[in-house]
DNA sequence: TGTGACATGTAATATGTTACATGATTGA
DNA sequence: TCAATCATGTAACATATTACATGTCACA
């Protein structure tokens, strides 16, 4: 079975077409939510491994001087990215979420009361920016796309929207706290 | 500045008090909405190296005829667990977060809309169930525990309830389409 | 002509996983 | 007595990060 990263890669040449590396780095590294860097230590072994496992096929594009490899998804590809979705359904995969943030306010009882209520404000206004920019996402594409990329897109907001509500309330309990 | 893990695992161990490597473990494994296994592996490497950056102490505990070892966080130990807490109020920190199951939402133009829907609607009775835990680790913190420990568990059930209805909304635009 | 984006890749390092290895204690 | 839990740790492996290395192309 595919592994987060892989299925993510995969999935991105799967709904941009045939593109090169150096692209599917670019959109790890440039989506707004994103646990991955990009970086090319870990997307270049990894297309290496896809490719060897005739998940993916590489056509060297001599369009310029340049060493261009389009990447595209094979059928076997197509067959294996479909199992990695299917495999979203279980108990262990949906229980592996992680914010940081929640983690942060776990582990508040390190700080101060005048700390905590000072750090809960930083953090929401952290948030409220980050909320902005989601919502800036989904408003793009809302006009121009596919529904499902406006369900994706709709996920990062609501998440995000749910995040900021439990940052105020944290933040309404540590005043009243005091 | 301390790594995620190593900052969940001392504060962990600053929470609860003294305790064993096994003990830590167990907390991370036991742990609802973990992304950590926490596999000796890890953990006893980790712990070697708080050690020896002087955030922890470990006392040899002679009850028995078992090798073990009590940890403690030290002064600097707090001090350094302070810092990561603090450092949570960053944009970049707060776009870490991930959830699989909005990434398998992304990819859902791999599946016919027949498997759409099906996955949905079991991602939907996953992360219900998951969402029941959430609440009844929340009931049993309303009782006994402190005001932190609550708002930690309400963290859990605000993000899964705003999961939960992000998918009766995916359910719903997707029985709309066909 | 030089800067930034395009394009590929490797090396050293960090950090996590599974599987293995060992042994004591508790309780049915 | 035997299985589960407590308790520590290592070895092999997987996977990600940063930093390095190289070269082309577009455009100001």
């Amino acid at each position: 079975m595919l592994k987060e990263l892989e299925g993510a890669v995969l999935g991105y040449i799967f709904k941009v077409g045939p593109c090169t590396a150096y692209q599917v780095r670019k959109l790890l590294k440039e989506s707004p939510s994103s646990r991955w860097r990009g970086s090319a230590g870990s997307i270049y072994p990894l297309l290496e491994r896809l490719e060897r496992q005739g998940l993916i096929e590489a056509n060297d594009d001599p369009a310029d001087g340049r060493a261009k490899r389009d990447l595209a998804i094979t059928n076997n590809g197509k067959k294996a990215l479909k199992a990695w979705v299917k495999a979203g359904a279980t108990r262990e995969l949906v229980a592996e979420i992680s914010d940081p943030v929640r983690t942060r306010v776990f582990f508040f009882d390190a700080l101060t009361p005048n700390e905590q209520a000072r750090l809960a404000k930083d953090m929401l206004s952290a948030l409220e920016e980050f909320l902005s920019l989601s919502r800036e996402s989904l408003k793009s594409r809302e006009s121009s796309g596919s529904a499902l990329n406006h369900l994706g897109a709709l996920g990062a907001v609501m998440s995000n929207q749910a995040r900021v509500t439990y940052l105020r309330e944290v933040v309404k309990a540590l005043e009243e706290k005091r």
